[in-house]
RNA sequence: UGGGAUGUAGCCAAGCGGUAAGGCACGGGACUUUGACUCCCGCAUGCGAAGGUUCAAAUCCUUCCAUCCCAGCCA
């Protein structure tokens, strides 16, 4: 991890006179499971980890489960196995807000009784209204004077069940005419009559985030409690949960921007309108910025990690460019991922000079240069296929493929001269005839012979089909959130082409490269973790390679 | 005169009084049995603007401008 400005702050807060003097640094990452983990969160994630990480120290992974009306057990286990993807490890350091509930009660308790908090009456329109506007002060609660025994007594029955929903609340007494709104006497508590996926139905009144937070914060012991921008107003609260309570530690909020990304959307209500009203294949969908959707596109996690390394920790609200993401990827998978050769958008080559009974085997490294990938054989026949793009009748300008006279190489093969083509009633070349030169077995052109287009192919006789998805921006808009309605219409409708019978050579079947394969001249694929079987193989396209190659 | 935060290239981002790092993108070239990769070269007389302090300012001061966040019994 690179140096930024929470490093700054930690190292000061360690210092002689620091706030955090001889304590071991410790974060926390407390995703509330009431959705999918995104690659925003990656960045949080890899501050909070890599933070401790950096200062030897550790990290917590913590659901924040505070409002049982919207969270659900089924994320707890899916937000697990996203943060372990990524590479980290919580130990046996694992949290809820909820274990804190009883604690959490106490210091309300306690707040009441040292009359900084009280019961409020009001309902919550009225709290509304009172509350004042950004430019003008609040009102005061007519409740906010209330004895500290009768707020006590109150508190005391709303836990018992005593009141319906919404009757009271608890709130912090601080200040009605603060400019921050968040000091403006908040809620700490409110009824809730809901079963807590964990607590069950053992309680009827749930902490707010603002008070649960902090709390959870101190009895975890952590130094530094890193999150995004939209908290910095929420700091003096804050800051005020941690002074005013009786609690074991510390612990300083540190702000940092979120990430964004352009040609997406990132908020889980948008996300969430996709996934339910069908528009992709659920949260896992390759197009989707969510982790498992990227993960099941072929996203390595060591990738995402580099991408948030190189984006740096900063106070700007900033948009990445998905360029720079997919560079990241390209470059970890152009390490990493074996290469084979696949035509997705086949038309026949037949090489009239090669014995049609003939056939022969080549050798080809899995790695242009990891030799410690090692090799593989494919078969050669006069019968191929190859990429249509890969021929032109009429070659454009600085177009060095197949056309009439023109010599290519067939990767690993021969080195062929184009002698025709043939149509198909509608026009459309159907095939390719050629020539191959014997002497250049292996690829390698005859001394003399100027061979600048090597092309790819498979052998039309032990080739496998395989369905194809072709992946692109989901949005055809750098940013889907500044037109605000209908961003439904948004969609790249090219955001997905799927190819039913590509073309792959068969050794991609037995070949063991864990993130994928690099189809040749084409880009990197991935089996499709929940479409693909052995019958009928599914491959997703997790990036393109660079392409430089433009006709004018 | 509500509070808070932020402005360095198309996008990220270093910089903390000593004369604008780096990456992506982009443009040019070399190499190439992937038009990939790799390697060279180029890319802010300029740091939101205007004043001021100083031998010296992106860094300090003043004023102004722009953008973002906040009025949930959400997190």
């Amino acid at each position: 991890m690179g140096r930024n400005f929470i490093h700054d702050i930690i190292d000061q807060d360690l210092a002689p006179d620091g706030r955090h003097h001889g304590l071991k640094i410790h974060t926390r990452f407390p995703p509330e499971p009431n959705g999918y983990l995104h690659i925003g969160h990656s960045k949080a994630i890899y501050i909070d980890f890599g933070t401790a990480e950096k200062y030897g120290g550790l990290c917590n992974l913590r659901m924040d489960d505070t409002n049982p009306s919207k969270e659900c057990v089924s994320y707890v286990e899916a937000i697990k196995e996203d943060v372990r993807w990524l590479g980290y490890d919580w130990d046996d350091r694992f949290f809820y807000a909820s274990d804190f509930f009883e604690e959490t009660y106490r210091q309300a308790e306690r707040l009441i009784k040292i009359n900084l908090a009280y019961v409020c009456e009001q309902t919550a329109d009225e709290m509304r209204e009172n509350r004042g506007t950004l430019t003008s002060p609040g009102k005061p609660s007519p409740w906010r004077d209330r004895d500290p025994e009768e707020s006590l007594d109150l508190f005391r029955r709303m836990r018992a069940g005593e009141f319906p929903d919404g009757a009271m609340t608890l709130r912090a007494k601080i200040d009605m005419s603060s400019g921050n709104m968040n000091l403006r006497d908040p809620v700490l508590y409110r009824i809730m009559r809901e079963t807590h996926h964990r607590t069950g139905d053992d309680w009827l009144i749930y902490p707010m985030y603002d008070f649960s937070h902090p709390i959870s914060d101190a009895m975890e012991g952590i130094t530094h409690s890193l999150c995004s921008l939209e908290f910095v107003d929420h700091r003096p609260l804050y800051d005020w949960v941690i002074s005013n309570c009786d609690l074991p530690g510390r612990p300083r909020q540190v702000e940092f921007a979120r990430l964004g990304i352009n040609y997406t959307v990132m908020s889980k209500r948008k996300l969430r309108i996709l996934v339910e009203e069908e528009i992709v294949d659920g949260w896992d969908d390759p197009r989707l910025p969510t982790l498992c959707g990227m993960r099941r596109r072929g996203y390595t996690p060591e990738a995402i990690l580099k991408f948030n390394e190189r984006n740096g920790v900063s106070n700007v609200p900033s948009t990445v460019e998905f360029d720079f993401l997919e560079f990241c990827v390209r470059e970890d998978l152009n390490e990493r991922s074996q290469r084979v050769m696949a035509v997705l958008d086949p038309i026949k080559l037949t090489i009239e000079n090669y014995p049609a009974d003939k056939e022969e085997n080549f050798t080809v490294e899995n790695h242009p240069f990891n030799p410690e990938h090692g090799s593989h054989d494919i078969t050669f026949s006069r019968d191929l296929w190859i990429e249509r793009d890969d021929f032109m009748i009429e070659p454009a300008r600085k177009y060095f493929r197949l056309y009439p006279g023109n010599l290519v190489r067939l990767r690993a093969a021969y080195v062929i001269r184009c002698t025709g083509y043939k149509l198909d009633d509608s026009g459309q070349v159907s095939e390719v005839t050629a020539e191959y030169l014997p002497e250049s077995r292996g690829g390698v052109a005859p001394d003399g012979t100027k061979v600048r287009g090597t092309i790819h192919w498979v052998n039309q006789r032990d080739c496998l089909d395989a369905e194809i998805h072709l992946y692109d921006k989901l949005f055809t808009v750098p940013d889907p959130d500044a037109h605000d309605a209908d961003y439904k219409d948004l969609i790249n409708p090219d955001s997905i082409t799927i190819i039913s019978h590509a073309k792959l050579e068969p050794a991609i079947r037995t070949m063991d490269s864990p993130t994928g394969f690099q189809f040749m001249r084409l880009g990197y694929f991935k089996e499709d973790s929940k479409l693909s079987t052995a019958a009928e193989p599914v491959y997703n396209r997790v990036v393109t390679l660079k392409e430089t190659y433009r006709p004018d």
